[in-house]
DNA sequence: ATAATATGAAACGACACCGTTGCGTATCGA
DNA sequence: TCGATACGCAACGGTGTCGTTTCATATTAT
């Protein structure tokens, strides 16, 4: 016995696999995605192609395109925006104008565009993206909202999951059918009409 | 000068196109986007072959599959939820249960997907989708909404584009990230909801 | 009957990807 | 140094779709 590390991963022996191929095909991968294509439309040979890669260094490390995209929608860093603090409808207006701007990315609308279209086709996909993306939201808002109740800034009978869906919906709606550019002041126009109805009575 | 119908299109002479086909074209259209294809993925071929029909046939109509797609969109009877009556509450209510229904047809759901994530792709596809499903359903809700700021069922400064956009998001956030099956009263309960902030104080 | 056009079927060459393999080179541990 | 593994690259045969063309047949007006 003259090797081993003891812990868990035992190096393999010979070349190690490059930490930088790795980022560079799941930052094409994303990049791809936020031109617009469908999952199905994206094709490992262009991945390649952009990220300076072979295709073996791809087909190495993921056995099918799904696995690639779950890994990178898992690589996104979900800039979830950092905490906040004064009254509810500070932190509401600051939460909105964080999915306000972020869909003005291209690249974050693509993505939104594929978690939701492709969702029947592509479960695991949407699965993770959720999971990823959209969950941590939701619980940040719900947590806010919950505040807010319990402070008596809000109706105590406040139907929070509700809540949530209008507040969303509405920013998703005026985002994806913007016939026009959108107001600057747009999460505010919406979390002061919304809380008309979320206050006490 | 022996022949022509005087009217403006002279029939050309000639086997005539067969309506059969169109028609049956146009439906294999929808039918491949209703199981969830994007646009690009939808293949002429697979309209052919299952519309029975030459590609020939579909060359000869249609130059491009974006015009196919257009005419496919614009043949889609925008079932317009007849007309209603009573209170602008029922009239919503009634309105979103039309939206939330249509939401779990498989091909209705698809054909949103497409309207929605590929119009940045598609941008002729999406404008005609917009102005055949969009449009008439926007000015139906605007018109009751502005029917209850005149009868004093609604705040008279209500901001009715951001009305419509909360009513409408909030049904299509819920139906979009439907983590649980729908309550059979959602559109009551949305309605019930965002209603508070809509009437007089 | 005849001319004109449409139809479905089949085949064409071209291209883009697929997933795999072989090659020479690079980078690690022993 | 040497064996092992990863790298980028290029090529493989296979498949699916493209848009076009050819063909025999069908349907219409004159």
């Amino acid at each position: 016995m003259t090797m081993q590390q003891t812990d868990g991963a035992v190096r393999p022996a010979g070349r190690p696999r490059s930490e930088k191929a790795e980022k560079a095909i799941i930052e094409a991968a994303l990049d791809i995605l936020g031109e617009g294509s469908g999952v199905s439309e994206l094709s490992i040979e262009a991945i390649a192609a952009r990220a300076g890669v072979g295709k073996t260094t791809i087909y190495r490390r993921w056995s099918n395109k799904e696995d690639l995209v779950v890994d990178a929608l898992a690589s996104l860093k979900p800039p979830i925006a950092p905490l906040k603090g004064e009254s509810v409808r500070d932190d509401l207006v600051a939460y909105l104008q964080v999915v306000q701007s972020e869909s003005s990315h291209v690249r974050t609308r693509c993505i939104m565009n594929i978690a939701m279209s492709q969702s029947d086709r592509h479960p695991r996909v949407a699965e993770r993206f959720h999971e990823i993306a959209i969950k941590p939201r939701q619980e940040m808002l719900s947590a806010v909202l919950e505040r807010g109740m319990a402070n008596g800034e809000l109706r105590a009978d406040l139907d929070v999951p509700m809540a949530m869906a209008i507040l969303s919906g509405t920013m998703m709606w005026r985002t994806k059918w913007a016939d026009d550019t959108l107001p600057a002041d747009l999460a505010e126009q919406i979390v002061d009409e919304v809380l008309r109805g979320f206050r006490p009575r």
